[in-house]
DNA sequence: GCATGTGAATGGATTCACAGCT
DNA sequence: AGCTGTGAATCCATTCACATGC
């Protein structure tokens, strides 16, 4: 199939946040296509399902080799199983969640966290009143003392932070320090990073503000419409 | 002050998204800056504390006029009190969060979500069991057929979308209908945009998918630290 | 004929580097 | 001397357009 990509494993070439964040687009598509029983779809009918250009999916995906077929398309599982396997979502990985406030139960039961590649293991907190309590759906909290050994005892590989700004840098630092290296942070603070721990930062401040500014030039008659 | 830059309200320049989410990200910390007394602050030293470059920073703040001394930086409240007007979160807008599960209800007690230029009115859900409850800070939860009427009634500018997948795009309907002209939207679609409605997505899955693609290489060992 | 895969062209955003002000 | 404001240069991502293969 890839005669002509007979590269080593290691001589890929670095792939952007941005087109990693499109796989997972294509992903979630193409497994809704899947069970709708469409077997194979080209890269002109799946830009017009998102506002993409054709192209640039035929790029995203020929990253990883050749998966198409010249006059027909790409087939839909096949192409599906492949993203499982690039995105590394074709084993689990254990999260854990350090804040066992609103926003921290909330993500412990949340339905994109647990199944499909991820498998929340358990919520952490300093408060010994919320300590050997349970999210709705029984993810355990556990002392904050007891984080490192939980790492390492279940092989935690993933954390989310969701703790208030101040605690937040602690929190990342004895993450890193536990052998987590990879974090989300929910925390509306610029973390000083770690060379071993990846951090991805969802900062809902920030998100409010942007559409507080779109309404503000809004209202003076600017233009600014479109998504993300 | 800006004397060469005598220029009229309607011919400012786009200001991109990457732009403003910036903006936010200066202007919490100029307000760190202000607390701790600091009068000045130089595109330099600003820099240096997140992970930019300096002339990124005055490119940035150079949209809006000219606001910094020569030989000196910027002043500190004064480009705060700027910056709050620029972003448009210098009065109170008005939110309604649509979905009154774990993470609406985590969202309505949201720290950030409450002051500093928003507050949220309302939840809003079809189901009648969660209908006349409230979240424990008190935010009271709303039939979906009311939504139009607090919409109005409230002047409802930002709504934040917190249901399930399945639901989202006829919610996102329903609330551009009612007049709401900014959306944030939490469930894992991608929506059909409408062109009076300004969206911002903040997809939790994508998020995790792309730490473990991290992983996923970092176990074959292939580079790529760094945040965002 | 039709759709992929890809080099070349375009378009944006970031960074450099320096003129100009305090 | 020090720092802003900004054209020019660079870097990265997206889009075009077409050769290649089914």
């Amino acid at each position: 199939m890839s005669e002509s990509h007979n590269r080593l494993s290691s001589d890929r070439e670095v792939i952007s946040e941005l087109t990693t964040g499109r796989l997972s687009v294509y992903l979630r598509c193409l497994t809704y296509l899947e069970s709708m029983g469409q077997k194979t779809i080209s890269s002109h009918d799946l830009a017009k399902r998102f506002h993409l250009n054709s192209a640039q999916i035929r790029k995203d995906l020929a990253c990883f080799g050749e998966f198409g077929t010249r006059g027909v398309g790409y087939n839909v599982s096949q192409l599906k199983e492949h993203l499982i396997r690039e995105l590394g979502i074709d084993r689990t990985r254990n999260v854990i969640i350090v804040g066992a406030g609103n926003l921290g139960m909330a993500l412990a039961d949340y339905h994109g966290f647990n199944g499909n590649g991820f498998q929340v293991a358990a919520l952490i907190d300093i408060d010994p009143n919320k300590v050997g309590r349970a999210s709705r759906s029984g993810i355990p909290v556990l002392a904050y003392s007891e984080m490192r050994h939980v790492v390492r005892e279940r092989q935690v590989e993933i954390a989310i932070i969701a703790v208030t700004a101040d605690a937040a840098q602690d929190v990342y630092d004895s993450l890193a320090a536990a052998g987590v290296n990879a974090v989300l942070n929910f925390a509306p603070v610029q973390l000083r990073l770690q060379s071993t721990v990846k951090l991805k930062s969802v900062d809902l401040r920030i998100n409010l503000e942007s559409l507080s500014f779109y309404l503000k030039n809004a209202e003076d008659g600017v233009a600014t419409p479109g998504d993300e």
